[in-house]
DNA sequence: GTCTATAACCGGATAGAC
DNA sequence: GTCTATCCGGTTATAGAC
């Protein structure tokens, strides 16, 4: 037992090297110049024992974005327990996200590409990303949910989808923001969670009641997740 | 010289042939199984002569992205010249861009791989891309200042780019749309089209004219291209 | 059953002759 | 403009060590 223990231990640790050099290799030479042969040897490994701890070398970045995924999860901690208000929990959750992401973000570009295609498993709105997805989502009900800011119940079923909806898109803005540190996107985050905790409350009013539950009903009818 | 227009029109020739083994090898094989072996060999030529046509692989597909764009035009003018009503405009010449799109919807998954990349010359956003992305604003503006529907002054300016945006967003969501025929889509251009027409109607009124000139602010800070 | 090494395959891309 | 030969790097098959 002790040695299976020792065996799952080494097997974690080489993986967790193989994360490491790659990390290292891609921030310094780029993802294509960085070859398996490469990463395999820095770690130590002929090139095909990379393979046994990764399917692929795109598969190596998705442990990063699983990685920053558990990264800001005490970040969101912190911000669901301290912020009331619905503009500050969601740029909170969002901006800790970002943060966290940070050291990715040249990486992301390439995952991005991987992921944008609707059939790969590794595609945010994928069967396979779908447990990921829901923690996200799930982050997004509880930003909702114990709120200060009276959200219309209408709404309330929906909003945590459309709140994911939205942190997609700021990741789109993030990758391709080429401003410093991404100052840009953390900036629009502010700004646009404003606007949308602004929408929120307003879409009780008489005359924009309306408007609100078209786009809601829209939403519901063409959402592809 | 005649020898030189042959050669050109040979050069021409070929590359025709390569565009066109290229499609059906693609839409029969699928994009990553159809070799530039096969496609090569289907087209007559030696694996190095394709090259000479083709930078890369991914080129051949830009190829019809550009063709797709050309081969809407004459649809746009149509829809330009016949409808008057806003929400009519703007829905015909987007339906129209994705109706001659619809045979190179499974390629196009492989394009936006190389496209969602900010750094890829095919990025819609590029410089590369700049000449072709003004032609596409260009058809926007002519969708906004000849309609009969009245558009603010504020809004003028920027509601052209503001549209080829939301033009850029129903493509990501055609990519991802998996129902027969994209049908989805087509129904979702002439909802959302319908929606955006009546919140430029409706931008003027007191109530939410604010908003409408905050979000105007945001987009002209915010924007990356 | 867990891990690693060697050798080979495959396909995109290039060099250089013609 | 086209060919042949070759490179290069991701990936796989296989065998075997621990």
């Amino acid at each position: 037992m002790a040695s299976e223990r020792e065996k799952f231990q080494k097997a974690d640790l080489t993986r967790q090297k193989i994360l490491d050099v790659s990390l290292t290799l891609f921030q310094k030479q780029g993802y294509e110049r960085a070859t398996m042969r490469a990463i395999a040897q820095a770690a130590g490994l002929a090139p095909g024992a990379a393979y046994y701890h990764f399917e692929t070398k795109e598969h190596i970045i998705f442990d990063f974005y699983q990685r920053s995924f558990n990264d800001h999860l005490p970040g969101v901690e912190k911000v669901l327990s301290t912020e009331k208000d619905l503009k500050r929990r969601l740029a909170g959750v969002v901006r800790m996200h970002m943060e966290v992401a940070k050291p990715y973000h040249e990486i992301s570009k390439v995952l991005f590409q991987t992921a944008i295609n609707p059939d790969h498993p590794l595609s945010p709105f994928s069967k396979e990303s779908g447990p990921l997805r829901e923690k996200n989502i799930d982050i997004f009900r509880r930003v909702v949910e114990e709120s200060s800011t009276p959200v219309p119940e209408k709404l309330r079923g929906k909003l945590p989808e459309i709140l994911w909806l939205f942190k997609m898109g700021i990741i789109l803005y993030w990758i391709y923001d080429k401003s410093p540190d991404q100052r840009k996107t953390f900036r629009f985050i502010e700004e646009s969670s404003a606007l949308i905790a602004k929408l929120v409350a307003l879409s009780r009013l008489p005359g924009i009641q309306g408007f609100s539950e078209r786009i809601l009903a829209m939403f519901h009818k063409y959402k592809t997740f």
